[in-house]
DNA sequence: TTCAGTACTTTGCATTACATAGTACCTTTT
DNA sequence: AAAAGGTACTATGTAATGCAAAGTACTGAA
């Protein structure tokens, strides 16, 4: 479908802008992630999200400490860096440029 | 830089978008649309548009004519066809939504 | 004729969302 | 205790696309 795909391409790195933000809210580990995205409508998958992840704590954004759970594996909980509030700061102004910019352009008359 | 690479993320998709807004208005050629597009400071090279164009192109969603210039080669000058002011309506409903699911989770609080 | 400017094309690379398959651990069932 | 099922994470491959860079082609001026 088009609009599937403009959503596939829109969500790039718009993923990683909401992932950082809902992890600065508190503790949480993946599958919380894609619950909260759900809420908002923006479906994400594991095969996106585990990835995802594991660049932002390559980039020192994130970390993780395992937690028992107490049904299945322990699991991942991810908490933001400094550096990873300093770059959701970053994004967060860009949003809201791109956000204007596109606003614009779409309000400019023939 | 941080910012530059969520600009490029960001845009991903949502050049298409612009570019059929820009088109929508009335005949452009590539260097009209670049123009427009920094206008709303998004910036946009060549190596970007021209190709897209030709995708749009090949997916029927623009048409173009060749057209004399007063200075250096013919242009292309482009304008939507139905099927691209369909889509340019369907995608600008996408934007709508990712939006607001954007909005939302900035939005929640922790 | 040569050179500079403009317009478009082509090729290749990097990024990343996603599908898919696989590994590992835990609990429950038999 | 062994098997089965569920959960969490990892690994691999593909497709899409923004962009850089090099190339082609046309026009007009020096």
């Amino acid at each position: 479908m088009s609009t599937n795909n403009f959503n596939t391409q829109i969500m790039k790195g718009l993923i990683e802008f909401c992932v950082l933000q809902i992890i600065s809210r508190g503790e949480v580990y993946t599958t919380d992630i894609i619950l909260e995205l759900q809420k908002s409508k923006m479906i994400v998958v594991e095969g996106t999200l585990y990835p995802l992840l594991n660049r932002l704590k390559a980039s020192n954004y994130v970390d993780y400490s395992w937690k028992e759970s107490k049904q299945g594996p322990p699991r991942k909980y991810y908490v933001l860096t400094k550096e990873g509030d300093e770059h959701l700061q970053d994004l967060h102004i860009s949003w809201v440029e791109v956000d204007k910019a596109v606003k614009k352009i779409i309000n400019t008359k023939k």
